[in-house]
Formats: structure tokens, sequence, C-alpha cells
DNA sequence: CTTGACCTTGTAGTAAGCTTTAGGCTTTAT
DNA sequence: ATAAAGCCTAAAGCTTACTACAAGGTCAAG
């Protein structure tokens, strides 16, 4: 008996109901058949595909991006593997673009913390706030 | 004279009238003085301090960070060199984990794009689709 | 002296991604 | 048998970060 009730696909999963069902509201999850009650009634396809959500969120693609995903996924035989690349792709260039920026903003953050003594003094004259305050660009 | 209105404020610094002034009420701009009728009156401070906040949200810090850092700005003599120090160091944890976080999504994706042929043929066996759809972690 | 661009305030709307609340059945454990 | 725990729906609420009115005042050009 494979059959699993929302919390206990929540649980799984570790998420929780009203995620579940958000999910499903939003067409991210189909809707699953119902036990005499009306309490819905998961498979092991579910799992997956709460999974499948979870992984791709992490990845840092939104919920509409997931869904894309999703239909590209429902409609295989309808798109292509460049489809699928194609959007992996545009991902990775958003990401390093963000690494990229981070970067630059630790270096200079670390440039200017390593030349602040840290010391019971007043901030008045703090080389961090000097730094920050100055047109002295961050980047 | 180099008082700007708020609209060439905005345009100097690429954003809008409407953003300054929501920055403004969230404290992230101080309020400017103002002409006889009333109109925002900006000097270069702003201009340095509207893309201070630019640069740290394209950073990926919130507004609610952005403030943090603004705030070690201004309560110089209440602050020591050590308070505002850890601050900035607190800030440069924040910045390592976004990085390290992103270097795993990157490494997860070109991981999986490597393996995907990215040909005109059906997604049917797309490797993206099979990494993300299987069990097997990606992270 | 009026047209149009630009400014003011305040309030409301938007989008994403949930979370909470309310009121009411169902299942399970004791 | 009854109470706790779990499920149901619908709708409202929340947070972030804006964006868009509405109704009006100001200013430079022609």
């Amino acid at each position: 008996m494979n059959a699993l009730r929302i919390g206990e696909l929540a649980e799984l999963t570790e998420t929780n109901n009203e995620t579940l069902r958000f999910y499903e509201s939003k067409g991210l999850l189909p809707e699953p058949r119902r036990s005499a009650a009306g309490y819905r009634l998961y498979g092991q396809a579910a799992v997956d595909q709460v999974r499948f959500i979870l992984r791709a969120k992490r990845m840092g693609f939104s919920l509409k991006e997931i869904s894309e995903l999703l239909s590209l996924k429902i409609d295989k035989s309808e798109s292509t593997c460049r489809d699928v690349k194609d959007v992996a792709e545009q991902k990775l260039e958003v990401i390093q673009g963000k690494i990229d920026e981070l970067l630059r903003m630790q270096v200079a953050l670390q440039q200017i913390t390593a030349a602040c003594s840290g010391g019971d003094e007043s901030a008045e004259h703090c080389s961090i706030l000097n730094a920050l305050e100055s047109e002295a660009r961050i980047n």
C-alpha cells in the first residue's frame, strides 16, 4: 500500500501540507486521487515530482520556470533536448553574474575590514566607515 | 550649484522617482532638503548613497540588510571601531554563504548541462530532465 | 498665459511564494 | 466513546520591492 496522505507526502519531502496544496493550486502538482472522505492520496510519482520541484527551486528556478521545466518533461516528445538545455544555460549565465558581483563586493569588504583596527576606540575615524562614506568606489 | 531634483537623481542613478521616494520612506535615503516649492533637492552624497544601495542590491542584499550596512555609517560616535568591524565581518560571512550556495548551484547545473547533447532530438532522454527527475542528488 | 514637463502626497495595486485563519469533517489512539 | 491529530475548502494575510494612480501645485517656453 503506497498511498500517502498529504501529511505523509509533506514529511517525506520535507515540506508541509499547505505548500503542497499551494503547488497543486499552481499546477505544479497534478490533482491527486481522493479517498472516500476526500483526502488526497499520492503515489511515488508525486514524491518524485515534489522532489523535482524542490531541487529545481534550490537551483534558483522560480515556480514559473519550474512549471516550464515540468511541461518540457510532460511534453517530452514535443520538445527537443536543445529547448531544455537553453533554459538551463540561461540560468547558468544569471548565476555566473551573481557570483561575479558577490566576489567583487567580497574583495572590497575584505580590503576595508583588513584596514580597520577593530579596537575599542570610537568609530569616529573607523576606516570602514570612511571607505563606505567616501566616493571611493567599492567595485 | 549641484542641487539635483528627484528626476535628475533618478536619471543619474538609473532608477526612477518612485523608487527613490520609496527608499526614502524606508529610511534608506535621508530626507533631503527641499526647494521653496517643496521639491526634493539632492547633492553628491545622495548620488553616492543611491549607488551604494544599488550595488548592494545587485549583490543580493535585501533592503533591510542594506539599511543595516548604512546604519554603520550613521551611528559613528555611538559605536566603537570593533562594533563596526563585527558587523562588516558578519556581512562578509553572509556574502561567503551566498557565494557558496551559488557555486554549488553552478557546479550542479554545469554537470548536467555538460551531459546534455543539446541536439534537435526529442527530449525523451534528455539528461537534464533525467537528472532533475531522478533520485540522484544533484547537490 | 497657457501648455507641458516635472514635482508633491497619499493610497492602492502587483507579483511571488507561501502562511494563517476559520469552520468543519475524519481517523486514530486510549 | 471521546479526544487528539489530521484532513478539507475558501479566503485572507504576509513580506519584499516596487509601480501606478489620483488630484493637485510649480516652472520654463512660446
